[in-house]
DNA sequence: TAGGCCATCTGGTCCT
DNA sequence: AGGACCAGATGGCCTA
């Protein structure tokens, strides 16, 4: 902690009237235990979403956007009504037999998704995942150079 | 090696 | 006044 005089830069000149040492001390350590329960919710809303691959590491970014695109999934799901857990997604398509991911890593579990091909929606890795609304999402480069239709 | 991701420190702002 | 929350800066680690 010696880099305490200030900041973890050497040439820290921001601070103006500097806070006693004690105080920045127990400011930092309450950051760190705020950035941890972050954390802490970040570990936990991504064992509810599945991925392809399974073991996949989502960032936090990632946990965000597919967390929103699977809540929108679960809503279809939910309106395709009792048998929506064994049946594909309302957003399958019977003539091109593409399937949404969420749907693949179900199928996954129960070992009968070789019958379906590229899914579709947004791409996180190397795997899409199912759009709420196509408009909302937009092109980028920083991650995937061949990513479509990535949340804004 | 560059870029992405992350943890940490810090100062500013708002709230109690 | 002190705490919570936030954004900016920085440096470390990892991967393509």
């Amino acid at each position: 902690m010696e880099f305490l005089q200030f900041g973890n830069t050497k040439e820290c000149k921001r601070r103006k009237s500097p806070q006693p040492i004690r105080q920045r001390y127990q400011a930092n350590a309450r950051e760190r235990d705020r950035t941890h329960s972050v954390n802490t919710a970040f570990i936990t809303l991504r064992t509810l979403i599945p991925t392809e691959p399974k073991d996949r590491k989502l960032s936090k970014i990632e946990t965000l956007r597919l967390a929103s695109s699977y809540i929108s999934h679960l809503g279809t799901q939910l309106i395709a009504g009792p048998m929506a857990g064994e049946q594909p997604c309302l957003r399958f398509s019977s003539e091109t037999k593409r399937l949404c991911t969420f749907c693949i890593a179900h199928k996954n579990k129960a070992g009968t998704a070789a019958d379906y091909v590229v899914p579709y929606g947004i791409t996180v890795g190397e795997f899409l995942y199912p759009t709420p609304n196509v408009d909302n999402y937009h092109y980028s480069t920083s991650t995937n150079p061949d990513a479509t239709n990535i949340y804004t």
